[in-house]
DNA sequence: AACAACTCCAACCGCTATTCG
DNA sequence: CCGAATAGCGGTTGGAGTTGT
């Protein structure tokens, strides 16, 4: 698939688009043996057909360790708000006071949620103090602990990757994303779409969500990575297939 | 059930800032 | 100091998924 690339003659054209789950295990691979280092150095060594924007991108964004998926809880929510009030369209400085969370993210997020919808979210944030720093959040959800999936990833820390945590009760349905529950409903990746469609009752939303618009493809792609033919995974068996391939690799210099 | 409208977000684009020779 | 290369940032968009009719 996309790594194709570096081949002597008929230099193929630099891939875009979505990355596929062997691309990011390439480039996880390639940056916990090596380090970030130069960019595009780095995805002409890894040998993935991305450029090195792209690859900086997806490394920073959504697979560093570290990196919290999930909904923006109400008190992040509060603390963009307060935040964006004194920097303005500083994203990346916002995202310095948001522990794991990315300049892109922050950016959806008050795009979509804040300036789209003021009104509704001015109320959300009435019935939550703004904490407005990261002792502060993290100190406002600290008992409930909702900021590390359940499947976390040991020394890697990566977080949740793929997994968006079901566990914002007090945001109510903020969206409707729930592959997991489908799993648990024995829905193999094929299917996995129109058989979580809103109607379907037997997946409604409230139970383990994985984010839709990757979910299926990540799904159907880890079929063909995982041993044992996985098809329609859960978080386990997700975190199996990434904890043995984190496995084989060597102990990162990098300080992650 | 089917379709249209809407929502959300991953990823791209273009520009600016920084680093390096 | 200058120019090229690289990194970083913010704006924008395409498309998948969700919701309403």
């Amino acid at each position: 698939m996309g790594r194709t690339c570096g081949r002597a003659g008929g230099e193929p054209a630099v891939r875009k688009g979505p990355w596929t789950l062997e691309e990011d295990l390439v480039l996880v691979g390639y940056i916990s043996q090596h380090g970030e280092g130069s960019w595009d150095n780095l995805a002409r060594a890894a040998g993935l057909n991305r450029n090195g924007k792209s690859c900086r991108l997806r490394w920073l964004n959504y697979l560093r360790p570290g990196v919290r998926r999930g909904s923006i809880t109400p008190a992040e929510d509060a603390a963009i708000r307060e935040l964006h009030a004194s920097l303005g369209n500083k994203w990346s400085k916002i995202a310095e006071h948001l522990p794991g969370r990315t300049d892109n993210e922050i950016k959806n997020y008050w795009r979509t949620r804040i300036q789209r919808r003021p009104a509704a979210s001015a109320q959300q944030q009435q019935a939550y103090h703004a904490p407005a720093t990261a002792a502060a959040i993290a100190a406002s959800e600290g008992a409930s602990s909702s900021s590390s999936a359940s499947a976390s990833h040991g020394s890697s820390a990566a977080g949740d990757w793929w997994y968006v945590e079901p566990n914002h009760p007090e945001q109510g349905a903020d969206r409707s994303q729930k592959s997991v529950a489908a799993a648990a409903a024995g829905v193999d990746s094929g299917s996995a779409s129109s058989a979580l469609t809103r109607r379907d009752s037997s997946a409604t939303a409230g139970d383990g969500y994985m984010k839709t618009s990757y979910s299926d493809r990540y799904y159907s792609e880890l079929s063909s990575v995982a041993a044992d033919g996985v098809k329609m995974v859960d978080a386990e068996s997700f975190w199996n297939v990434v904890d043995n391939f984190w496995g084989t690799l060597p102990v990162p210099d990098a300080t992650f």
